[in-house]
DNA sequence: GGATATTATCATGAATATATGATTAATAGG
DNA sequence: CCTATTAATCATATATTCATGATAATATCC
């Protein structure tokens, strides 16, 4: 469902929600068992994106910029993948829409439409054990 | 969602229970404007598992080898994509399951379990309009 | 059996996702 | 200022997906 980025993203955001304060890419890598120098240019982007912030040199790393309890899992996973946005349609068809369905819209869109809604609405703090 | 080889391979087989009759690679990757021998080695495969049958020479071409009504859109596509299967768990955790749950298992699950059911239920059938 | 239509296969290439290793830049603390 | 720590960047490698073009194998029809 989610890419390997997309995945590391949300596992090393819910790892630092966990725990509350800063940690470095090493100790995170470590933990997640996922490949430094590649976590490395996801949290980067986290950051540009606003979700982490990050700093350098000693007693640095990357921390959440954002309370858990108002960070949606889609802010963290859409640099990455495209959840929501507009639902590509099934056949893609590209002028595939609510009033000019394909065969398949109606029911696709019903489906798809809880995925979309899961990222949409729940939160890192929802995940996150001690909450 | 789907790959495009996915894609390629549900749209044709919608265009194939459409249609009716054995249509070649030629037409249908002309219908659906996607590449040739793409299309060709992906239709391949599905004959291979018994969704399409195949002719060669004068006359041949592909058709379906199985009633469109009982042709589940699961069947079409899991070569292709891991939809179903075990489901994977959204942190990527191998010991993850319902007994052990990780903290987005039960969420996770209840939102991914439609997609899952929207191609182990529907078929064929149900998405192509004259039916 | 020759011409033609068609799938099947092979060789290759381009694009993207995933990953590794080395180096550079910034920061904090002594 | 020096050193240690850490993120940021660069260069490169590998795997997978997506795609193209050419050729081989097979079937039909005359």
């Amino acid at each position: 469902m989610l890419s390997h980025t997309a995945e590391y993203a949300l596992r090393a955001v819910l790892f630092l929600a966990d725990r509350g304060e800063p940690a470095s890419v090493d100790e995170i890598a470590r933990q997640l068992q996922v490949p430094r120098n590649y976590l490395s240019k996801t949290l980067h982007r986290l950051a540009q994106e606003g979700v982490l912030t990050s700093a350098r040199g000693k007693g640095g790393g990357f921390r959440l910029a954002i309370d858990p309890h108002r960070l949606k899992l889609l802010r963290v996973v859409e640099p990455f993948d495209q959840i929501s946005g507009e639902r590509r349609c099934l056949l893609g068809r590209p002028q595939c829409s609510d009033r000019n369905p394909c065969p398949a819209h109606h029911q696709w869109r019903a489906a798809s439409e809880r995925v979309s809604e899961f990222f949409r609405d729940r939160t890192v703090g929802d995940l996150v054990k001690g909450s």
